[in-house]
DNA sequence: TCAAATAATGTGCGTGCGCACGCATCATCA
DNA sequence: TGATGATGCGTGCGCACGCACATTATTTGA
């Protein structure tokens, strides 16, 4: 019964450790830039202004709040970044893409998109793929914050 | 066009994102159990003789190889797992699950299947979450070992 | 107006993780 | 049998990552 349930969690699991490391080695063999910065470069160049501050680029790439932090400072020292102070909120700084950060985003994303074309999405019809974004999409937009030990699981110890 | 290839992609990466960690504090604050580990004693559990070589439980288990020799060590010293020698092959070693490994996953597999449930597979319908474990197995299934520098994208640089 | 609560950030620190390497063992072949 | 390459393994090492905490700035409430 719950088999079918696991089995697409599990999957997932396997996917994943399986193509990232795989395609983080190819994004940066054929560009230099890592996964985690390519993602970091993508989100700020969708995002209003080309910016965002340090906990909106947490939540929103692949980072956490803490890591941003440090891998805008990277970047920054890469040149592909620049840090901001805002001038709203003293506490808080933009991380802006820079202009040679667009174009090494825009350098990398045909190879990219190469690697998830040629390991990930031509391993499944069009139809597959379409469902499986459908799907993965849905379970991000709930709100996931019904997780604390309140409503979880009780102590099975 | 290629926009839709990206986007499940994407989505998964941002759900193993958002929910590993979470899944995975559930069931250690429920049973004890890293994620990690439960997926070796899962993996440890179903193979033959219920036990596994160090190379073929990195390749099999979320974990690397060599990972998977540190993470047998910890989980020998918490009794869920005995090392054994080869007689056949003494270079390698066997990890084999033990009782009471047997007995935590058997307390765990509740709790698991309930966050998965409740963070994952509830969000979807039953014929998206097949779809979405017949695609990613079938991702999984083919021979990833065409990716070497031979045929991958020629270096941009 | 000002003190207390809240929020955004940066950093020390411990842990997880895999690569590169060396050691021991096995397989091959002359 | 003896030498050479291949294989399985464990470990030193450095990087990635997030938690806990301190700091600075903003907001709130009386």
């Amino acid at each position: 019964m719950s088999d079918t349930d696991v089995a697409a969690w599990a999957a997932l699991l396997r996917v994943h450790a399986a193509l990232v490391p795989l395609i983080d080695r190819e994004l940066q063999a054929a560009c230099g830039l890592p996964l985690t910065w390519y993602d970091v470069l993508l989100e700020l160049n969708s995002a209003p202004d080309r910016r965002l501050n340090m906990s909106d680029l947490g939540d929103v790439a692949l980072v956490s709040r803490t890591r941003a932090s440090r891998v805008v400072d990277q970047m920054v020292a890469a040149g592909l970044v620049t840090r901001e102070p805002n001038p709203d909120d003293r506490r808080s700084a933009y991380a802006t893409i820079s202009e040679a950060g667009r174009a090494r985003l825009r350098a990398a994303a045909p190879a990219y998109l190469a690697s998830i074309r040629r390991h990930f999405t031509s391993r499944m019809t069009p139809a597959e793929s379409a469902t499986v974004a459908a799907a993965l999409r849905k379970v991000l937009a709930d709100p996931p914050g019904d997780s604390d030990q309140a409503s979880a699981v009780p102590p099975a110890v």
